[in-house]
RNA sequence: GGUCCUGUAGCCGAGUGGCUAGGCAAAGCUCUGCAAAAGCUUCUACACCAGUUCGAAUCUGGUCGGGACCUCCA
């Protein structure tokens, strides 16, 4: 599509909206970072993935051939200074009485399950971190050669200093090192780490560690960080476009891949960072550390002390595209209902739209509105570009909402728009509702033309009760199934349809 | 403590110097046997104090509040 060349994004690295600019034309490297699958996934992982999954969608869309590189973190991390060193995956799974790959295929299966339910689209590759321990090793090997990175007692460490001095550093988080060594000082004590600022690249595994690999260093595992420095250009190459993930993986996250990355191919790994922001709970960042993290099970079941019910998954990718995705978003009871509406009167139009046809009749042009509906839509395109802009584009949906149910109720007549705007209204709004948005129906994809006869003998049985003025008979029709989620609803032209809840 | 973000009507939120964001809630009206749905109308806010400017929610400085990162985290 034409729009291809104006999508500006955001870099995290320099702090400015870029023009979106491919290594290659027509193809995207998406990097985003996955899931820990030591544990339940939850809310916060709702974000990201449905952010980059519109993304991704919206690349798409743009004409794009996106390779989609989405890591399961299957390896044990350990914590860094300051605490004892523990392993994720080990202790959960002492905990659970489990093997720790029996733990990682366990959620990583319900992580796809929640991600299925949030429409999102599967990555065209999801690399594990525990299938790539000898690319983990070999980039580790090729930093050491290249000075970066020493070896003590079977624990392999990156050199930041030295690093500091060849390189930039700190470029995306915005901290230099001056800032760093004055703030860790204190906290090291007797680290085997030549400086509080190096991290591991790979860690010595203690006799009871459970996860451990042979290495040239002894057995052990891999440090956090480079798991997806190896990853991502095993499959994406030394140098790609987008690298994504939480606002929380900056640092020192993203900020080290960028310095093993660069030592090994010489260059900075990454075009473009985007980082969306967190999830909040009353204004606090949901997280393990603060105990109010509500899982995607506990969120669809309604069961969590802090949800007054259950919310469906459609619900909370509304809600999150609602927002744009690098502010923080602060979830509430009332806020998510207020999305459920929003939302039913958007699927509600959308479904609407595919059925109205347009007749060339008597009505005469109405300008105002064909420039408006014209206007509203050509913003879809106009408002993705400009760094994803989800929450307008929905704006603009449900100003077009409302016209659409004027169309069907009459009180705007089809051919008072243009046949071109029409037609641009009746493709782009599903369009950018279900292919971009990735929005769908909430109702089960159950057959429902059975139920469909039974539905319509009701609503025959009860148009009969009322023009016998039994109005009992009618209320009870109408009252009973509005009972068991089911509305009816009187249409302008005397015609009935229905909707779940 | 260091670095950075943020404070918008009852609630959630867009907003990148001038022109009604939007949703939900609330109130009134139309339609309806009554409702619901739908449509129309109303509710016009930018923490505070200075400054820049013809003009600021939007830029600058300060005050107060909230938050993130510096520890695993999306």
């Amino acid at each position: 599509m034409s729009n291809s060349n104006t999508l500006y994004i955001t870099n995290s690295l320099t702090k400015t909206k870029e023009l979106f600019t491919p290594i290659t034309p027509g193809y995207v490297g998406l990097y985003v970072c996955g899931p820990t699958v030591s544990g339940e996934s939850h809310l916060g992982h709702a974000r990201p993935y449905i952010t980059y999954d519109v993304v991704n969608r919206y690349l798409q869309h743009l004409g794009y051939k996106v390779r989609y590189v989405r890591n399961i973190t299957d390896a044990g991390h350990f914590e860094e200074e300051g605490r004892e060193a523990e392993d994720k995956m080990a202790k959960k799974s002492a905990l659970e009485k489990l093997e720790p790959m029996e733990l990682a295929t366990k959620y990583s299966r319900r992580f796809h399950w929640g991600m299925k339910l949030f429409n999102c689209l599967e990555p065209t590759i999801e690399p594990t971190a525990t299938g790539h321990i000898v690319e983990q090793i070999e980039m580790i090997k090729d930093i050491m050669a290249k000075g970066f990175a020493y070896e003590k007692n079977g624990s392999v460490y990156f050199n930041v200093k030295k690093y500091a001095e060849n390189y930039a550093y700190g470029e995306l988080s915005g901290r230099g090192l001056d800032n760093l060594l004055e703030n860790t000082r204190n906290l090291d004590g007797q680290s085997e780490k030549e400086d509080a600022v190096d991290f591991a690249l790979w860690k010595a595994a203690p006799p009871e560690h459970i996860q451990r690999w042979a290495s040239p260093w002894g057995e052990g595992f891999p440090g956090w960080h480079i798991e997806c420095s190896a990853m991502a250009c095993k499959y994406l190459g030394a140098e790609f476009d987008i690298h994504a993930g939480g606002m929380d993986l900056l640092f020192p996250h993203h900020e080290s891949e960028i310095a093993q990355s660069t030592v090994v191919n010489g260059k900075a790994p990454v075009r473009y960072w985007m980082h969306n922001n967190m999830i909040t709970i009353d204004g606090k960042k949901m997280g393990k550390s603060y105990n109010n993290v509500i899982t995607l099970t506990d969120l669809f079941a309604g069961t969590h002390p802090i949800l007054q019910q259950a919310y469906h998954p459609m619900v909370v990718r509304f809600y999150i595209l609602q927002t744009h995705y690098r502010s923080t978003l602060d979830f509430g009871n009332e806020a998510l209902q207020a999305s459920e509406k929003g939302l039913r009167k958007l699927i509600g139009a959308n479904e609407l739209l595919k059925k109205l046809t347009f007749t060339e009749n008597i009505s005469t042009k109405n300008a105002e509105l064909d420039a408006k509906v014209q206007k509203l839509v050509s913003e879809f395109a106009e408002f993705m570009n400009d760094d994803f802009s989800t929450a307008k584009v929905l704006a603009n949906m449900f100003e077009l909402a409302t016209i659409i149910n004027s169309l069907k109720d009459g009180i705007i007549k089809a051919d008072e728009l243009s046949s071109t705007t029409f037609s641009l209204l009746q493709t782009q709004f599903p369009i950018y509702f279900e292919n971009i948005l990735g929005l769908q129906s909430m109702e089960d994809n159950a057959d429902n033309s059975k139920l469909d006869g039974v539905l319509q003998l009701l609503i025959a049985i009860r148009a009969e009760a009322k023009i016998k003025k039994d109005f009992a008979t009618s209320d009870k029709v109408r009252n009973e199934l509005l009972a068991v989620g089911i509305q009816l609803k009187d249409e302008k032209d005397g015609k009935v349809s229905y909707s779940f809840d």
